[in-house]
DNA sequence: GTGAAAGCGCTAACAA
DNA sequence: TTGTTAGCGCTTTCAC
């Protein structure tokens, strides 16, 4: 049976090509066309009998037909395809980034390479190498925190880059961050409308950028409703559960306790509301609290649910999709854009006293 | 200065082509010589002079020269680049497989299309329509839940596909999966032989197929340890910290208390954990509890740390790294392959009675 | 309305 | 040792 059929096997020999996927050259001798036509009846242009048009349509639908998008990209010049490097190996944060990213693109056509280099520049530049040589339109950098670090490069000039939840140190970059001063004022803000009058801030290592700013949103929100910042009450430490419930009892050890307590996380919030409920202090009765990423296990899983700043990594994830295209249709962009975060409410600053 | 080189300008214009990189061709033209020649020196392949090599491959260095994998690709029949399509839009499963099995892949120099469908078959096909057209040389399934799904088809014939941590409904595909009932004996036979007489399971819901073997992996290690299986003990639901507690609360008021749970998550064991040690029962003192997954922000927040069974999931996805690059080189795999999973001990087992 | 041919960037077979 | 050329699959211009 195999063997009774050479002359078939014979046209596709000197190639083989791609796993015997059928060719434009297949569709135009099977439809008895010429390569020309059969391109002109599947790309829709040109004049072209109706008949001609449909023939070539069948056939290539019979013998399923799929255009060869590397073949046409040498033509063309673009690949529709971009890549994406990340420092996070895809973290929870960088995660929703990429996703909407992803999404965004892929309305386009353009597809993904993802790369994940974590934090090692010989991975990264690896990476790079690689993309750059599959012609990549765009690129688009991420990370697990979004402090400075030295821009991709040197590359082929003229490549797209966009920096998301990360930042290049190089004013010709173009950055997408979340606003975490303005996020910090949210929360703080949402706290003193409350009522609250001493509002402690429990928050991460300060050598994260992140840090220093929702420190910095924390103070100015304070100043803004006139509220004192009282000594002690500002407790930069480590991401943890542990220490948010370490802080939390240690605050209400002392004699001026705070009504409040901003914490830089939602585990840092979830330690604090765990610390404190086993105290007997009730939350928010007592003490409202308000955490940052409103990352859903935790903030959900709190008692009572956080109250948590939203930083919006989707929508800022489809924003670097949208900025890539505009540069990757030639315009130039550039500068540290810092996108709002929302206010997320739940039990743990308002509602029915718990505890 | 820069006006004053218009013909190099003018060699480049009739293309124009990805941005102005540069092409063998102009390697060739600078370095004086055929495009054989530099291709030839390029690919350190061929009898060429000492000389001649070297000029060539220092004017690629110099003006950058970097091939373009596409063309190459066009020409070797294979795009050296694969597709992953998800539907766990990369969560907390996924994205360890992911990550290996990128890194796997990236070893031998072949880069991932990275496609994220949400359980939407129509955008599952529009992402498959666009990786055939790409040519990829294989492509991986994966998912949330390891339950059998419909196969990816029809496709090009001959494709390479790996379902992992995704079943396909298809005996003669090729699926890589966790072993449950391995790991549930493995938590099972950890408790027994703490000397454990009564060991209860909270879990989730019963349509996940991973509830229902390691139910089959705790029945069958009960029986091997000689233990009987209590009513009630067994204790489907949700997947979360609530329901743990809720259980947990419960089965203490009850005169026959369990002296062990086993978790169908991390989850529902930290919520047992919280609720034991609200309530005054010393964990592991009174109960020695084991979680599934070894998910570490939830294991090692918990009071105690939790014993808990990791999937191995890094290890499943370079398997499947490794499986799809055998299957590119032509053998053919088949079959559900369950991969052993393993015991992670804390103190929520063993140590210093807590509570 | 249709066909022929050049060219996208590269490799490999064959000439010189 | 080096150059020439055909061809990978596709689009597009230009003849017919």
């Amino acid at each position: 049976m195999q063997d009774s059929d050479p002359p078939v096997v014979e046209t596709r020999v000197p190639g083989a090509a791609f796993g015997g996927a059928p060719t434009i050259r297949d569709v135009a001798r099977i439809a008895n066309v010429s390569i020309g036509t059969a391109s002109k009846a599947l790309n829709a242009g040109g004049r072209l009998s109706q008949e001609t048009r449909e023939k070539v349509l069948r056939v290539a639908r019979e013998i399923g037909y799929r255009p060869n998008d590397l073949a046409q990209s040498l033509h063309r010049a673009k690949s529709r395809t971009i890549g994406i490097i990340s420092n996070d190996s895809f973290g929870r944060f960088t995660f929703p980034i990429v996703e909407a990213l992803e999404n965004r693109l892929a309305e386009e056509g353009i597809a993904v390479f993802m790369c994940n280099a974590t934090d090692d520049p010989a991975r990264e530049r690896q990476h790079l190498d690689q993309l750059l040589g599959k012609r990549i339109d765009g690129l688009v950098v991420t990370a697990r925190r979004a402090d400075k670090r030295p821009p991709i490069g040197p590359l082929a000039h003229g490549l797209p880059v966009v920096y998301v939840f990360s930042q290049a140190d190089d004013p010709a970059a173009l950055s997408l961050l979340p606003d975490d001063v303005g996020g910090a004022v949210l929360a703080v803000g949402h706290l003193s409308a409350l009522g609250r009058k001493r509002i402690a801030h429990i928050t991460g290592p300060e050598h994260f950028e992140a840090v220093r700013l929702r420190r910095q949103g924390y103070r100015s929100a304070l100043s803004r409703a006139g509220l004192a910042e009282v000594d002690g009450f500002y407790r930069p430490g480590v991401w943890s559960e542990a220490w948010g419930r370490e802080v939390a009892a240690e605050l209400f050890a002392r004699r001026e306790k705070p009504d409040a307590i901003f914490c830089g996380n939602d585990q840092i919030a979830r330690g604090a509301a765990d610390a404190l409920r086993e105290m007997g202090v009730a939350v928010p009765g007592d003490v409202a609290i308000v955490g940052f990423d409103n990352w859903d296990v935790m903030a959900l899983a709190t008692r009572p649910p956080l109250t948590s700043i939203d930083m919006n990594l989707k929508a800022l994830g489809r924003e670097a999709g949208d900025s890539l295209l505009e540069m990757i249709a030639g315009r130039k962009l550039s500068g540290v854009e810092r996108r709002p975060c929302s206010l997320v409410v739940r039990a743990s600053s308002v509602g029915g006293g718990g505890g």
